[in-house]
DNA sequence: TCCACACTTCGCTCTGGGCCGAAGCATTTG
DNA sequence: CAAATGCTTCGGCCCAGAGCGAAGTGTGGA
């Protein structure tokens, strides 16, 4: 016994609630500063260095340095779906922060997830892409098939600058609202942010929710009727 | 802000190192007495069980009364992924519970997750059905193909007493030690029990690891080659 | 019936680690 | 060059919670 990975170590740095707190923060997608994520975590800028050093050093967050600004994010895919796994985990054990706030419907309705699009809307835009034929499934992950290329284009996306990227085009993530998956990976961020840019939804600035608005959710609904 | 399930609270009660080794001796597959995961965790029956009402109250593990004995298991698939992928954080971390054992070598090799096969073995049995079109994915999970049935029932598996549990026939498992996908679900929970009453090899006791024996071995590697 | 064993509850101790105040660097701005 | 701002280091306080001993409950076997 006492073999593998020591799962404790990175399970206790994510179990701090102030810690914590800043990971659901930056599970956004969104790079945040060091004072902002104190902000977020509710303790003074002292202690929020302490944190995210330790969370750094084990390879949690990834820190680049701007001018007198340090910005703070998500590693990778895999501390992101970790996070996303104990979402889950903790919203059937019933812990929830709250007593269910106003914005939580707007949250399991639509936001952003590690810059991809989650909740209710993210599941449907997945399932309406599987069963329009655009994505399939084939050896290890998702491919986006020809028509499913054409379609992604016609959005106005322009895939080729998004396919030469390291990390895979097309991955499956599961979240906590909705126990089904929503497409993930370098097209799932793509395409959130070309639905901003054509001004479907924008972002709320202090939640993770995302907003669509009257002409957005009507054209979106049109994509796969 | 604030909205959300609370990471925390679940991350916290795996962060501690006596639950951990818990879970992670759980981590297997088969259920424990609340003794023995005492013993794993280096602790007296005492504190195991106040440890072990916190997991099962969290709906971490599912205890099973039977005579004066209580077993506890993983509760199921969504938990043993987050604790898969808290593996595969703290390895990339660099975090190991030991200057890696003697018999890290051969939890590398083959070992059990969740009671399907996962390291090398498990990898080689995944991508070798996925080359043979033995598993195709289509829609949101794994499928069997019709020639993939033919081979599983060639093992001597009866699938329609398998098909007919809940949980899915077929999943897939990203572990740490190979950062790739084996097959999981109750179809890869089929396929190690059948590989251990054919003799092609039993699971080591005090370890999570699976010894194959040399004809086992052979036969496995006969099957995709 | 009595003992052995598995597990639980209670009360207590003690330490690891989170937190802040104060002070120290670094970078931008005026 | 100051002054302001963002981040870090140091030192000390404090408490949640992990740990155990002792004693209680329930089940199984002789």
């Amino acid at each position: 016994m006492k073999e593998g990975p020591d799962i404790a170590r990175i399970a206790a740095l994510i179990g701090d609630p102030a810690r914590a707190n800043m990971l659901a923060a930056l599970m956004s997608g969104k790079a945040l500063t060091a004072t902002e994520l104190a902000a977020e975590a509710n303790i003074t800028p002292q202690t929020a260095s302490a944190h995210l050093r330790k969370l750094s050093e084990s390879k949690l967050l990834r820190p680049r340095k701007q001018g007198r600004h340090k910005y703070y994010e998500i590693t990778d895919e895999h501390v992101a779906d970790v996070v996303s796994g104990l979402m889950g985990l903790a919203e059937k054990a019933g812990h929830s922060r709250t007593r269910t706030g106003p914005s939580d419907g707007a949250l399991r309705h639509a936001r952003s997830c590690y810059n991809h699009l989650a909740g209710d809307m993210g599941v449907w835009l997945f399932e309406g892409m599987c069963s329009k034929g655009y994505l399939s499934r084939n050896g290890d992950d998702l491919m986006l098939t020809p028509t499913g290329w054409a379609f992604v284009e016609a959005l106005g996306i322009d895939l080729t600058s998004v396919e030469k990227k390291a990390s895979p085009l097309c991955r499956e993530c599961l979240d906590w609202s909705v126990r089904r998956s929503h497409l993930s990976g370098n097209l799932g961020r793509a395409i959130l942010a070309r639905f901003e840019t054509l001004g479907w939804a924008k972002r709320d600035i202090s939640s993770r929710a995302v907003l669509f608005t009257e002409q957005g959710q009507s054209a979106f609904d049109q994509l796969f009727e």
